[in-house]
DNA sequence: CACGAGTAATGAGTTAGGCTAAGTAGGCTG
DNA sequence: CAGCCTACTTAGCCTAACTCATTACTCGTG
């Protein structure tokens, strides 16, 4: 009540939406799979559009390079992720994902999506073409 | 571009919803003030509302009570949050936040505000309009 | 072509926050 | 008032972050 029924000010819905999405977003990282740490998880999601090095991956999820390492080498152990070495550079290696760390990927997805299709079901038709639209709004500010 | 232009089936809404407010949080997250650890923060914000006793602070973010005994022995450390015994019940003690703690809270929701109003001063008034009426279906939805 | 500077990754050691188990103090009930 | 329950804390362990130091390799230059 407090959310949706303010002035429509550019402050106000800054407010409101972010609120929004956060707690979208909080709820649906509780509520899905917990196989994998979500720095895991959230390093694997960063492979899935190609190979990566350790180096690249640390500067991507704003961690030290030792602490990739440490995350790399659990998800190796867990034979979610692989070392290659790069022949051209003997000092580099590419992290990429095995088709197990993939699957398990996909399959978290897929949980995140049922459940926010399940959340999605009580709405109105109207409702919908709004999200819709909003979704395609959204998608483009968050890649700002 | 992947995102906006699909059918609009209830699978695709909830994927490409989903993805938007996960993105959108994600920077938030990221582009605001580290002032606090996230687990601290979030604390923080709970109090805002009213004082809570630490068992009700444990559940609430879904930690054992020991863990949550650290946070606000930090917090009180740095003069963010204050204990007060309750005069009732010996063994109960209220934690609430201090003005100071009041005051980051404040800066820090300031500062991931003004973020997404900046995000959001681009779009159109027709574009504003559908994110007022999507706020208040995510906000909805998000507390179902 | 050898050697010093620079870069990629990792190892060692510390700190912080999560947990469980156990302890202490205060309230409640037969 | 004895015994049990509850609220919180302490103790000890585990994981994942950090910094600093080390190893292995590349590259540019004298």
């Amino acid at each position: 009540m407090t959310q949706s029924a303010r002035p429509t000010s550019l402050a106000h819905l800054a407010n409101d939406l972010r609120l929004a999405c956060m707690r979208i977003s909080r709820r649906v990282r509780f509520e899905s799979m917990q196989a994998v740490a979500p720095h895991q998880f959230s390093v694997m999601a960063r492979l899935d559009k190609s190979a990566l090095t350790p180096r690249e991956l640390a500067e991507i999820e704003r961690v030290s390079p030792p602490s990739m390492t440490r995350t790399v080498a659990a998800l190796v152990e867990r034979g979610l992720v692989i070392r290659t070495d790069d022949p051209l550079d003997g000092r580099q290696v590419f992290i990429s994902l095995t088709p197990e760390g993939a699957s398990l990927l996909r399959e978290t997805r897929r949980q995140r999506d049922a459940w926010m299709a399940t959340r999605l079901k009580g709405i109105t038709a109207d409702e919908r073409e709004v999200l819709v639209k909003a979704t395609a709004i959204l998608t483009r500010v968050a890649s700002e």
